[in-house]
Parts: C-alpha cells; sequence; structure tokens
DNA sequence: GCCGGTTACCTTTTT
DNA sequence: GGTAACCGGC
C-alpha cells in the first residue's frame, strides 16, 4: 500500500497527488464529468485512488455531502474518509458514504409512509427472517408429514436468491433446488405469506431495502430527481460484487447529475451466492455509454513469485477480462504448498511456522490465516489457545445471532416497535410454562391494542398465566416509569433477562461477559432505533476467543479470518489452510462450472493478500463425514503448476512435542 | 393440551 | 452448536 500523508495548500496538493499516483490512477483521480469505470487489479491501489479522488473532488470545493461513496462494509468507507482526512482536511468527514444496504435504510426512513409503513419499519436479520418462515412453515402445517420438506433456513435461502437476482421463487427452485420441484406449490405460497407477514409486522429484511430503495426510486419520479440531484459525484467500490438491484439503484441514483464512477476486479467476485454478477462490470459501458475505461494493472502489493502463481490461478478462469498484474518488487521467497499427516498437524505447523517468523522479526499483526469457512479454523484456534498465541477471528461465527444476544435484543425491540411478533414471542418463551401456544394466545391479546408493551402491563391475563408474566410487567412498569438512556436500558434488560440466561445455558459466565459488551457498545448510542439499526446492518463481526471484540486495539495479534472477510486486506504472510480438493473447492461446489469458477475467484482472493510469504496447507487422507467421501489430493486450482512457482514440501506425520 | 427434555443429523461464504 | 421430530410428564 502506497503511503499518503501531507497538507499543503491546494495548489501544491494537487501537484503532489499527482505526483504520488502512477498515470493510470492520476487519470482516475482527476476525471471529472461522465462516467468511468475503473478495473482495479488486486493490489494496484484502488483504495489510495479512490481516496484520492474524494480528497481532490473535496479540495475543489465540492460540497461534501454530495459526494456518495458506496462500498461494501461500513468500515471500508470510514477508512477511505478517513485516509482522506489526513490528505486533506476534516471536510472529507462529511462525505456521503456507507453500504448499499445502509444508504438504503438511510433513505428509506424518510419515505417510510410511501412504502406502507405510516409508523416506520423494523430491520430484521437473517435469522429472524428464518424464525417468521419458521412460524409461517408451523401454521401451515408443513413442518411433519413431509419428509423431505426444506427447513426454514433452505427457504429463506430460496426466497433471498429469488430477490437479488430479480427471478421468481419457481425459476431459483428449478435451476438450483431441483430436488424441491415437486414443493414448488407450496414454497410459492409460504413465500407468499412471508411477504405479506412482513408488511403486516412492519418488517424489513436485507433484500427489501435494496428492493423498496429500487421501488421507490423508479415508481416516484420526483423523489428520484430530488434524491439524484443531491448526489453531484457517485462512486461505487467493489463493483464486481453488486447484483442487478444495485446496479438498478446506481442507474436511478445518477439519473441527474451522471457523474459516476465504479471500481472493481472481475477476477475477485465472490459474492455470486448472494446474486452478484460479475457482468455488472462488463455491462457498464452499455449502460452507461461513453464510459471511460481506465486499468490498474500495477501491483504494489506482493512480490514477484507471487504474483507469478496468482496470475497463474487466475489464468485458467473460464472467463475474465484479460489483464496481467505486474511488479517492481522482482526478489521474494517462492509460494510453498505443504501437505501433513492430519488436521492436527496442520494446526501445529501452522503454529511453529508463526513462532519462527515471528522470531525473525515478523509482528503477529502482520500474518494471517485464511480459509474457506469458519469452522475450518477451530482446531487451530486450540492450539493457539494452547500455545498462548491471541488472535482475532473475522467471520464465520456470527455474535449478534447467538441466542443470548437475540434475547436481549428482543426486550429492547418491543419497546421501539410494538408489533415484532417475533421478538415478543422470543421473551414470552423465555418464561417458565409459557410456550408456543401461550405466547401466541398472549401476543393476540395485545396486538390488537396500539399501546405495545402497555398493553401487556394493562391487560388481565387468567390466573395461571398471570403468575409467570409478573415479572416481566414489572419490568415494563419499571422501563416505562423511569426515562433510561440506551444504555441504561441495556442494564435493565440484563437484570430482568439473567436469571433466565442461567437457566438456559450452563455456560451462562461466557455469555454473561458477551452481553456486558453489549451494554459497552449501547454507551455509544443515544437512540435505541439507531443502536438497533446498527446491530441489524453493520453487526460487530470480529471476536477472540469467540468473544465479542469492543475496541479496535493496535495491538499485535495474529488475525484469522474466512476469504471472505479478508478481501481488500493485506498481510506479509499468509497461510491458506485446507488447501484440500473437496474443502476448497467446496465439495458443494464441484459439481457446477459457474461456483467452481467462483471458488477458483476466491482463491485467487486469497492468496493475493499476501506480500512476502505465501503458504498452502493441507492435510492429507481426510474422511469427510457429510461428503460421506475421502479427501486425500490438494485442490485443483494448484495443479500442475512447476515446482520453480510453486515449491511442494511434505511433512508428513512429524513428532510435534517440541519444547515450548 | 401443552411444555420441556432427548435424540439424531447437518454445518460455505454475508449485507 | 443448532434444528426438528419425538416422547413423557404435568
Amino acid at each position: 500500500m502506497q503511503q499518503i500523508s501531507f497538507k499543503e495548500d491546494s495548489t501544491k496538493n494537487r501537484i503532489s497527488l499527482e505526483a504520488m499516483l502512477n498515470p493510470s490512477q492520476w487519470e482516475a483521480v482527476a476525471f471529472r464529468e461522465g462516467s468511468i469505470l475503473v478495473i482495479a487489479g488486486a493490489g494496484s491501489g484502488k483504495t489510495l485512488t479512490l481516496t484520492c479522488r474524494v480528497a481532490s473532488l473535496v479540495n475543489e470545493g465540492i460540497l461534501p455531502r454530495s459526494i456518495l461513496l458506496l462500498t461494501f462494509t461500513r468500515k471500508a468507507a470510514q477508512e477511505m474518509l478517513r485516509r482522506a482526512t489526513d490528505l486533506l482536511d476534516n471536510r472529507c468527514e462529511k462525505v456521503s458514504g456507507g453500504t448499499f444496504h445502509s444508504f438504503a435504510n438511510t433513505i428509506l426512513r424518510q419515505y417510510a409512509a410511501e412504502m406502507g409503513f405510516p409508523n416506520g419499519y423494523a430491520i430484521i436479520d437473517r435469522t429472524d427472517a428464518e424464525d417468521l418462515i419458521g412460524m409461517i412453515r408451523k401454521e401451515m402445517n408443513f413442518s411433519s408429514k413431509i419428509r423431505s420438506f426444506p427447513t426454514k433456513k433452505t427457504l429463506m435461502d430460496i426466497f433471498s436468491r429469488a430477490a437479488n437476482k430479480v427471478l421468481s421463487i419457481e425459476d431459483i427452485v428449478f435451476m438450483e433446488y431441483v430436488h424441491f420441484s415437486s414443493d414448488i406449490e407450496t414454497i410459492a405460497r409460504i413465500h407468499r405469506e412471508y411477504r405479506s407477514r412482513k408488511i403486516l409486522h412492519g418488517f424489513v429484511d436485507y433484500d427489501d431495502l435494496l428492493i423498496d430503495l429500487r421501488n421507490l426510486l423508479y415508481e416516484h419520479a420526483e423523489i428520484c430527481d430530488k434524491i439524484s440531484l443531491s448526489y453531484q459525484y457517485i462512486m461505487v467500490d467493489e463493483y464486481q460484487d453488486t447484483n442487478k438491484i444495485q446496479a438498478e439503484i446506481l442507474y436511478l441514483l445518477s439519473t441527474a447529475n451522471k457523474n459516476v464512477m465504479v471500481v472493481g476486479d472481475d477476477s475477485q467476485s465472490i459474492y455470486a451466492f448472494r446474486g452478484a454478477n460479475f457482468k455488472n462490470i462488463m455491462e457498464f459501458p452499455k449502460v452507461f455509454p461513453a464510459a471511460k475505461i481506465i486499468r490498474l494493472e500495477e501491483n504494489y502489493r506482493s512480490v514477484q513469485p507471487i504474483l507469478t502463481l496468482t496470475n497463474m490461478i487466475i489464468d485458467r478462469a473460464v472467463e475474465k477480462y484479460s489483464k496481467r498484474l505486474f511488479t517492481q518488487k522482482k526478489e521474494g521467497s517462492t509460494p510453498i504448498l505443504i501437505n501433513t499427516a492430519d488436521e492436527k498437524n496442520q494446526s501445529l505447523f501452522v503454529v511453529q511456522t508463526i513462532y519462527e517468523l515471528n522470531k525473525r522479526g515478523i509482528p503477529f499483526n502482520d500474518m494471517a490465516i485464511l480459509f474457506r469457512a469458519g469452522f475450518h479454523s477451530f482446531d487451530l484456534e486450540i492450539e493457539l489457545g494452547r500455545e498462548g498465541i491471541s488472535f482475532k477471528k473475522v467471520g464465520g461465527f456470527k455474535f449478534m445471532e447467538s441466542a443470548h444476544i437475540k434475547d436481549v435484543l428482543a426486550h429492547l425491540r418491543v419497546l421501539s416497535h410494538p408489533h415484532d411478533r417475533l421478538s415478543w414471542y422470543r421473551i414470552l418463551s423465555l418464561i417458565d410454562n409459557i410456550g408456543p401456544q401461550k405466547a401466541h394466545m398472549i401476543y393476540e391479546r395485545i396486538a390488537g391494542e396500539q399501546a405495545g408493551y402497555l398493553s401487556l402491563v394493562n391487560n388481565k391475563f387468567p390466573s395461571h398465566i398471570e403468575k409467570h408474566i409478573d415479572r416481566l410487567k414489572q419490568f415494563f412498569m419499571l422501563l416505562h416509569t423511569k426515562n433510561l438512556s440506551v444504555c441504561e436500558l441495556g442494564e435493565a434488560v440484563l437484570k430482568y433477562y439473567t436469571p433466565a440466561l442461567k437457566k438456559k445455558f450452563d455456560d451462562y459466565p461466557k455469555r454473561a461477559k458477551d452481553l456486558e459488551q453489549l451494554v459497552v457498545i449501547m454507551e455509544r448510542y443515544q437512540s435505541l432505533v439507531a443502536f438497533l439499526t446498527d446491530m441489524a446492518l453493520e453487526p460487530p463481526n470480529t471476536s477472540s476467543e469467540n468473544r465479542l471484540e469492543t475496541d479496535v486495539s493496535t495491538d499485535d495479534r495474529l488475525t484469522l479470518s474466512t476469504i471472505h472477510s479478508a478481501k481488500g486486506l493485506e498481510w506479509h504472510s499468509i497461510f491458506i489452510i485446507w488447501a484440500l480438493d473437496g474443502r476448497f473447492p467446496s465439495i458443494h461446489a464441484i459439481d457446477n462450472e459457474a461456483s467452481l469458477e467462483e471458488e477458483r475467484r476466491l482463491m485467487y482472493v486469497a492468496a493475493t493478500r499476501a506480500k512476502e510469504n505465501l503458504f498452502f496447507i493441507y492435510p492429507q487422507d481426510i474422511y469427510d463425514r457429510s461428503a460421506g467421501m475421502r479427501l486425500s489430493r490438494p485442490t485443483r486450482f494448484l495443479d500442475d503448476i512447476p515446482d520453480e512457482i510453486l515449491e511442494k514440501r511434505s511433512e508428513g506425520i512429524r513428532d510435534w512435542s517440541y519444547d515450548i
């Protein structure tokens, strides 16, 4: 990553910007009126280019608020704006930025009435959506009898794919879930019911955020005009990972000013499973005629031996824009493919090598272990724990979706969203002797009234129910009489919930700690709705030893990450574990060319994270239970690569009882 | 009728 | 560690 840092007067700034960029980068930064597509290879200074363009626009006097920077995560947006601020001044902090989803939410909150939600809406995450579907499925009686009927998770998968690819439920089932073809009627019925329930309860799921924004802009010309006029320059990062709806939103947003820059790399498209279509990149010049196209092909990250290998991995892709990255960093070590006897030896090899690298002066925070799926690192986590190496893990496990967090959030959600049936059921089911039936009965009683939790407090229930919900009533009374801050609300819920927590989980001390962390997060919020929205849209996904991370400390810790969560980042040394065919590519992907190609790009993304050292490790001879077969060869993406480009080494069975 | 405990089975990636 | 079907007890 090229370093940038100075604040000078504007003339000098302009000259200096030009001096710190290569000609292609500068061309992109200096581009003004019209549309432009930047094809940016891995490590080619994409972030630097976007950052400089923001700074450059602000420096010319463009109103920061009228610059819109859409990125893949909010963190990415914040990081770019922070760097732009370093480069110029704090006007850059006022630039509009975030993910498509959070941007959609910001707009939709202002037009909730036009969407059919006069009382506002609540954002539901993936598990909430699944719970709602599970509820419908049960009520419609499709749970029992039919043996292989899709689970709520699979149903949501089908619905979400249909939404993101703008296809019908039938299309998705016939194309991707052929084995459920006979249930297609029922699936479509559940889907219709799911949609009407969301409207009934004022729920908006992730996909709805995009769809509703698209519809709002599409159906209300005057709103579309107003919004598109307010954004003079629009920039979109990671364009290869946008889907059809996002492309339509972008088009609609640009109708007034038509100043659009999209940046992406078709070779790094890894989100097709959620509807992303890298053809958006190819079609950009058609949708935005006369678009300028710029390629960034000089790589500033990796040494030549790594680049030689990664170029080779991606060269074998079936379909791609042709580009070849080059670097000035000629010297460097050859990537290595290592096989170990089993998973334990894989973990031990990684731990050992990390120790050695650290002894040679590589800080832990400049090394990362990458894997295909969250659970692939479980054994390694145990080994690291044993050796006392602290690490942070990104991706995989969803902290916000764990039961105890959802329980606490449910108590908060009904305060701002009285008709949140999911949360009411959750709260009520936590109480002894109340299950689905009684919860349903109680909910029906209070749902007709507009008073929300006060309806619960003021209603008199049959005595066999009343005696159990007494404590809940008192809890809500307390909240009602006191005017508590967000953080105090959290503490009150914790106090009420702790007995249930202890009863429900035998590992409650660990979970109690999580909840305390949650309250710490709440301290940052002035409004409950803002807190709940953030928890749904930008949940913290970093944990250390499965506990939530609160401060973004810059301490010296190793990173464990899924490849998806490692996108855009870089480290001195990279270990790609489970480079085993059947694990990577995943067994689920090998009989379908499109998914196999996505796995290849995923491998490309993983390998291009490395600056100096790149290790691929695979345990030999693993029996995969779910696949019912033996996995024994290294990933096919490294087939037939000569030894001078990829060194092969076997650690075999080694006595790892070394002394530490 | 309803709740809650038990058992067998599967587990990609994320806004 | 989560889901869904099943069974026993109140």
